[in-house]
RNA sequence: GCCCAGGUAGCUCAGGGGUAGAGCACUUCCUUGGUAAGGAAGAGGUCUCGGGUUCAAUUCCCGAUCUGGGCUCCA
């Protein structure tokens, strides 16, 4: 009989008969084991405990863990398939489309006859225990094609997800069944799964949303449910609290308890910013503004309301009509600019440049407009008016690479300044609805390929992302929930400069077309603050709390000290505020602390006789008393250079 | 734009075909205090908007709008 080789996890070697199941070999290994066991691992991939092994590999046996990615992957998809059941249990006419594990749990898309509401989730989690309950086998069962295809005949959704499997040349397509086959719930489905229904320990039913069928939005709208499981109780019941965290980090959450920005119904998706919140904002433009300057680039300013010649011009009424807003002034069609480039191209061709004159980048603090589609948006994330940290570099071909890669450095060291990793780099290479021929477009994806390269950047492919003028290299950084947002970017295009008439005078005394790389650091400065508000959960770095200080006398007798003590350190540039409420000081600290500010000084009958302050400050409690100028000292040691 | 769920006081939310509720916040008074909520009183609402059903609608129905979770789309 022909033998194959496990290399098991210490590195060890076991000899077993091919056709030997997992279960076996982890029952050769220890009772205990094989109890625990819950699918294997071989070669990269994972198998049901029951199927027969025929090749050899790196091996070993996935147990329930909440920390094994693997273990929840096949948790996940089994409690999608118990799900799965429970609804067509209960729903009768129920089609089934996909139900895949993700990253924090499973989803199932289907179509039910009737409408599906969260008031329907104490039943189907009801039924779903019983199912669980009842410990039935996942049984896997492996039919030819033409069988498969019997089986679907008329499941809209499945002979589609059947054929789709015949189409990348499965020969054989697997089924599960809850149970026994033929008479138990059963799905078509590659598996892997859990040994049977009773395994499944810990979950919970989350959401419910729509989902269009294969991603297509011209295509059916399914219901997708949304559920979460764990090895046990207590990781289902850590996620569940991390969700609770989570919701007390949300921006939206924090906008309002800090007093930053609000949202109203006047002006959907357009942001109404506090002073505080108008602080932070300021800080971050401040602060690029100066980062940039220092590396080359001149600021510009250009208008918002722009005729639509040149958005004809440009291929943006073309490509990107339905986004932008439109006004008139008098009988003249105008738009409100989606972007900046165009108006940055106007500039540029101002008088004649030379070749002399490149590298040359412009970048302006620019507010764009988007009339994005209205289920879209999300607080500052996602909005429809918004400010870019924009900058265009007219380049030769031979500068992108260098200028890309001082990009990328840039990005890195201001991110590092807000105390961020870039979490995730994408290359987006050219989208269907897209300007300028074949041939510029693979100039422009290889020299951007390049410049990845020589920037020492591991950029993921985004095919078919890129802008509808050049391709992209796109910075994501992520919320409090894990959701990514993209942020910086860079765009080489060889098609704007061409469409707009923009030229140089080189070396050789002939006009040439500038490469135009469109590049914003930050990426907007909405959705930036989002991410820094989730980031810091509102307790911002000294440089960036919108109220560094807050003196807090001790009663109303202290107040004129409080505020000598305020004009003090508003001379120091320090961002202070009396709290002068007729409270006591418990009650001002808690006030304090829950608005986050950095320090409280709180000033009573001792410090007045002294000419001290009493320093609170926030995450380290009590300092001590100290003199104004000593903490004046002390504060301004916080700051960055 | 699509699917589902929501919109009640400044905020968080309860309620329900017949004069609108709580806690916090706010105002005033008492209190003048020493490091996370002192006490009392008061004020505050066209129950998102528009239609319909009804003797009567904040409540039921239809439509609009905004918000949330997703999908699609995007900085």
């Amino acid at each position: 009989m022909q033998e194959i080789e496990l290399i098991l996890p210490d590195k060890s070697v076991r000899k077993i008969p091919a056709g030997t199941t997992g279960q076996q070999v982890a029952e050769s290994i220890s009772q205990s084991l094989a109890r625990k066991a819950l699918a294997i691992k071989i070669g990269g991939k994972i198998l049901d405990l029951s199927q027969p092994l025929t090749t050899g590999g790196d091996f070993r046996i996935i147990t329930p863990s909440n920390d094994d990615p693997d273990a929840l992957y096949v948790l996940r998809h089994s409690c999608a398939h118990v799900l799965a059941e429970a609804v067509c249990d209960l729903y009768p006419g129920t089609r089934l489309a996909y139900g895949p594990p993700v990253d924090e749990g499973f989803y199932y898309d289907l179509a039910s006859p009737k409408p599906l509401s969260d008031d329907d989730f104490p039943a189907i989690e009801k039924r779903m225990a019983e199912i669980i309950k009842e410990d039935r086998p996942f049984t896997r069962c492996e039919v030819p094609v033409e069988e498969a295809m019997r089986r679907t005949e008329g499941d809209k959704y499945k002979r589609d997800n059947a054929e789709r499997a015949v189409a990348r040349g499965d020969k054989i397509i697997s089924f599960y069944a809850n149970g026994e086959p033929g008479k138990n719930w059963e799905d078509l489905c590659a598996g892997p799964h859990v040994p049977s229904t009773g395994r499944l320990k810990a979950f919970k039913i989350l959401s419910l949303a729509g989902a269009y069928w294969h991603g297509d939005q011209n295509s059916d709208q399914l219901t997708r449910i949304y559920g979460v499981c764990f090895a046990d109780k207590e990781g289902l019941q850590k996620h569940l609290t991390f969700l609770e965290e989570a919701k007390k980090r949300d921006h939206r959450r924090l906008g309002k308890d800090l007093d930053l920005f609000h949202l109203e119904d006047h002006s959907p998706g357009m942001v109404f910013w506090h002073p505080k919140g108008a602080f932070l904002y300021n800080a971050l433009r401040n602060h690029v503004r100066k980062v940039i300057l220092a590396r080359g680039y001149q600021e510009v300013i250009t208008p918002e309301i722009v005729d639509k010649s040149l958005w004809i011009r440009s291929g943006h009424a073309d490509k990107y009509n339905e986004n932008m807003f439109k006004t008139m002034a008098g009988d003249k069609e105008m738009a409100v600019k989606p972007m900046n480039c165009p108006c940055h191209i106007e500039i540029f061709n101002q008088g004649l440049k030379s070749w002399r004159d490149l590298p040359l980048r412009l970048a302006e603090f620019g507010k764009c407009h988007r009339n994005e589609l209205a289920g879209t948006m999300h607080g500052l994330m996602r909005v429809r008016g918004f400010v870019q940290d924009d900058a265009h570099i007219f380049c030769t071909e031979e500068q992108i690479a260098p200028e890309v890669r001082d990009f990328c450095v840039l990005v890195k060291d201001l991110y590092a300044d807000f105390g961020f990793q870039v979490a995730k780099v994408k290359f987006s290479t050219r989208p269907e609805k897209r300007i300028g021929s074949d041939d510029l477009w693979d100039k422009a994806e290889a020299a951007l390929a390049e410049a990845t390269k020589l920037a020492g950047l591991d950029a993921e492919l985004n095919p078919g992302e890129g802008a509808f003028y050049g391709p992209k290299l796109e910075f994501v950084l992520k919320d409090c929930l894990g959701r990514d947002w993209q942020c910086g970017t860079i765009q080489v295009d060889f098609n704007l400069p061409v469409r707009l008439g923009a030229t140089y005078v080189g070396q050789d005394n002939q006009k040439h077309h500038p490469v135009m790389l469109h590049r914003a650091a930050l990426g907007s400065i909405e959705r930036f603050c989002g991410i820094l508000i989730e980031e810091y959960a509102g307790d911002f770095p000294l440089w960036l709390a919108p109220t560094q200080v807050r003196v807090l006398p001790i009663s109303e007798k202290f107040q004129d000290y409080a505020l000598q003590v305020l004009s003090k350190l508003i001379a120091a540039e320090i961002r202070a505020e009396v709290d002068n409420s007729n409270e006591k000081i418990g009650y001002k600290i808690r006030q304090g602390e829950q608005q986050k500010i950095p320090y409280l000084l709180v000033v009573g009958e001792k410090e007045t006789l002294g000419n001290l302050v009493s320093v609170r400050k926030r995450k380290e409690g009590d300092q001590g008393q100290q003199s104004l100028d000593d903490f004046v000292k002390v504060f301004k040691l916080g700051l960055p250079n």
